[in-house]
DNA sequence: CCCCTGTTTCGATAGCAGTCGATGCAGACC
DNA sequence: GGTCTGCATCGACTGCTATCGAAACAGGGG
């Protein structure tokens, strides 16, 4: 599953270390997945139904729905039915992954 | 230039705040570039000569300049002639900008 | 049981991104 | 100065991606 904790400015990232963290930077490479992480991460409760996240663009339903699905494929949010509607909710650890990855390492003396 | 020391997690992201962001993980959104990245970032002295970087890749010279112009212009490294070799470094600056605007924000009571 | 709403999936299209070979440019060396 | 090496840029090709409208699917309510 290639876990990396390491800062990638520590020692080399592996190929299939790169391969498993670039799938998700990549996810994070859209400005309309962007903001819908955020605005899912930084909801009330921690999720958000998909009919509030389609209103805050002037994008389709099913482009909504497509990066969505992105950033589900990457790991980073799940969806939940209930009801009606569908609930998303961001994934912590997985931003916590990214974030170490980047972290500047600035103990390297 | 919208700056962002806020993490994502806490307050949706503004279109301007996403559009800088995204950028940047774009350019993380590539195999070849995360670990280029890594190898500057991980080598002796913070920095890298091109030519270590090439034959580290079974990819041709343009290829790895290409990515390089990439991160360069994502404001992720520099790079610096000295005679006959280029070398490239990160800065760390945006490495921990991204590396917050990550951070899960747990302290969210 | 049928319809209505919310969401996903499908198919198509236009634009972008990764890769290469060929070429150009900047220093170094003879 | 001519040439050789390191690196960047150019032009082209291929595959991927963002987007949409149409259609399918899932629950809820009449």
């Amino acid at each position: 599953m290639a876990e990396c904790c390491t800062p990638l400015t520590t020692e080399p990232l592996t190929a299939d270390q790169a391969e498993v963290l670039s799938r998700r930077f990549k996810a994070l490479g859209d400005p309309v997945r962007l903001r819908l992480l955020s605005l899912i991460a930084s909801h009330e409760g921690g999720e958000a139904c998909v009919c509030e996240l389609t209103v805050a663009f002037p994008l389709s339903g099913p482009t909504i729905s497509h990066h969505l699905r992105v950033l589900r494929e990457a790991g980073l949010i799940e969806g939940q039915r209930r009801g009606t509607w569908i609930y998303y909710r961001v994934l912590p650890d997985a931003l916590q992954t990214l974030s170490q990855a980047l972290h500047p390492a600035a103990a390297l003396t």
